[in-house]
RNA sequence: UGGCCUAUGGUGUAACGGUAGCACAUCAGAUUUUGGUUCUGCGAGUUGAGGUUCGAAUCCUUGUAGGCCAACCA
């Protein structure tokens, strides 16, 4: 046996993964895993969701089961079609394609054969209380509730009038069909649960069928029911809906789906509410809901963001019921980890100092050989121009430097990338003492591959040929909020936006085989990070997006 | 002052009565034509108090702390 397979053999599992085992174990459902992903249309979908969708369909690939896509969309009034193909082009990037995308909304007449059957039951009941009267009677925490005086209607009566309710005889807000549970449970959601609801609504989809639309509680289960899904897999606050849940489908005798709750996960400095980041959008704090700066799915993918990187991430956090805020950092290593394979190495000058080499023939131009990718050995190789005047980084170069830096100084040795070792011989600077200008010489016999010079400079720098640079519009993101946890703040989340969560870079200076980049290319500028090519790109100007920086030691070191 | 859920290094997550492990982060070092990658190593943890047991992160009791529940939202 090998090392991997103990490994394997030992491998734990989270909650979930122990509950479905024991299930198949025990012959539960003939042994079938059947899970669904049930966002409401009504907004894009966020990291939060990403994790959940990785776990409901990774569950159903990890047992050999299927994960359904519906989308709850039981309460018209804010949901849209934009939004569902928003989620399900989403869902497919994660790279999951659902068993069935269904809509909550088909089950409607099936949904009211289930009420019909309640009152048949005598479970159900249509209250003619007002919202603030039924919010009367429901007691508190620590006070039981009181029955409602129409709790007691004959099954006729609540047959006749729940069919007029659905034929629009009634008006918004007058009438609800109620659940005839428990008006003393310690269990608030248990006191009679409010089923239907009256609305003149347009639906996104079944247009102005309806006027009576179910409430979650007699929505979800019923609707996971109906699709047979074994395991419904839903966040913490749901817990006493769970009572609900059970209670319905044990009454109307339907499929006996179970539901698991697991705590959400929370991400260090973002924000995943849908009012809030509505809010960041409408008042223009971000540049849309796929601003590379929002926690959207759409906002990470223009960001830079693999699938991939988001897959393993949710894998590696794992899965729990307590709270939790896990740390950026563990997001964006999973975005390097993967990056790093597949990212190609470009040289690009964000802030460029021009560097002209004294020694080197006027009008030349060799082309350089240089990898394309270190880490994949089939990555081959590209040609890169070099000639007298070059771009080399600002922060490459100091006059006068601390003790431990060591790129280009007066008199200091630097190797540039791919291409020759430089000395540095002369600043030339502005008014104001700022170096415009480097004039170097380099050393002829010390191009890469072929070096005889044994010269050892201490660093290596990536530089562009000026001439043949191309200038782009570069955006650098920093965490949009500059607290850890901004949801809990007792400050407006608005006031803890960070200011310096944009930077976008006008001159910067690109090797030339980036002309032919298209959005969503990857790269990684060397010692930069990683970048991606933004969909604000025309055939004029190129607009790139700094997805992640590089783990950088020196900006560390320099505190 | 009701019911429910939860508590393990800085962060996230394992250990299912038998050596508290893994990852990230941090720090130190090696390698490096990217101050990247890779490799090596250090430091750091069971919410308090009782109890059961040969043995408790794990089981019991009881504190403490945090979260959720009184939308015609999901």
């Amino acid at each position: 046996m090998t090392t991997d397979n103990i490994k394997e053999e030992t491998q734990s599992l989270n909650f979930l993964e122990e509950i479905i085992e024991q299930d198949i174990a025990a012959g539960k459902n003939g042994g079938r895993v059947h899970t669904r992903f049930p966002p409401e249309p009504n907004g894009y979908l966020h990291v939060g969701h990403a994790t959940s969708i990785c776990l409901n369909f990774g569950l159903a690939v990890k047992y050999g089961g299927k994960c359904n896509l519906r989308f709850d969309d039981t309460n018209p009034v804010t949901e849209e079609t934009e939004y569902v193909d928003s989620i399900i082009n989403d869902v497919r990037w994660l790279g999951f394609e659902p068993a069935n995308i269904f809509y909550a909304s088909d089950y409607f007449p099936k949904l009211y054969d289930f009420a019909v059957d309640l009152i048949k039951k005598g479970f159900a009941y249509v209250d003619d209380s007002t919202a603030e009267e039924i919010a009367a009677l429901k007691g508190t925490p620590t006070e039981p509730g009181k029955p409602s005086p129409y709790r007691d209607r004959s099954v006729e009566e609540n047959l006749d009038l729940f069919e007029r309710m659905r034929k629009g005889e009634f008006a918004e807000g007058t009438k609800t069909l109620r659940a005839k549970a428990d008006m003393t449970s310690p269990n608030m959601i248990m006191r009679d649960p409010l089923l239907y609801r009256i609305k003149f609504a347009h639906h996104h989809r079944t247009g102005d069928d309806w006027c009576i639309y179910p409430m979650y509680d007699m929505a979800h289960g019923q609707s996971d029911s109906i699709e047979h899904i074994t395991h419904s897999i839903c966040t913490l606050e749901f817990v006493p809906h769970r009572e609900i849940y059970d209670w319905c489908i044990e009454k109307l005798g339907i499929f006996p789906s179970k539901q698991y709750e697991f705590a959400r996960r929370n991400l260090s400095y973002t924000i995943v509410s849908k009012r809030k980041l509505l809010k960041l959008v409408n008042e223009g704090h971000v540049n849309g809901w796929d601003d590379p700066r929002m926690p959207t799915i759409s906002a990470m993918r223009r960001r830079g963001y693999t699938a991939t990187a988001i897959r393993e991430w949710a894998k590696r956090i794992g899965i729990a019921k307590r709270e939790n805020l896990v740390d950026l950092s563990l997001m964006e290593f999973f975005v390097r980890e993967d990056l790093n394979k597949i990212a190609l190495r470009a040289m690009a000058v964000l802030d460029p100092l021009k560097v002209v080499i004294t020694n080197y023939p006027e009008g030349k131009t060799e082309f350089l050989e240089t990898e394309n990718n270190p880490e994949d050995p089939n990555g081959g190789t590209r040609q890169m121009p070099f000639g007298r005047e070059l771009w080399i980084e600002q922060d490459d170069f100091m006059e006068n430097p601390p003790p431990k830096f060591f790129r280009l100084s007066p008199g200091t040795l630097a190797r540039l990338k791919s291409a020759y070792i430089i000395q540095c011989d002369e600043v030339v600077k502005d008014a104001d003492g700022k170096p415009t200008e480097l004039r170097c010489t380099y050393f002829p016999e010390s191009r890469s591959g072929s070096d005889t010079s044994g010269l050892k400079p201490k660093t290596t720098i990536h530089w562009v040929s000026a001439p043949h640079a191309i200038p782009a519009e570069v955006r650098l993101y920093d965490r949009l909020f500059t607290v850890e946890d901004p949801a809990n703040d007792e400050r407006d989340f608005l006031e803890l936006i960070n200011p310096d969560s944009l930077k976008v870079v006008t001159k910067a200076m690109l090797e030339p085989s980036l002309a032919s980049g298209t959005p969503g290319d990857k790269y990684q500028f060397l010692r930069l990070g990683y970048f991606t090519v933004d969909t604000d790109s025309t055939t004029e100007k190129l607009v790139i997006n700094r997805t992640v920086t590089l783990r950088d030691a020196w900006s560390k070191a320099k505190g």
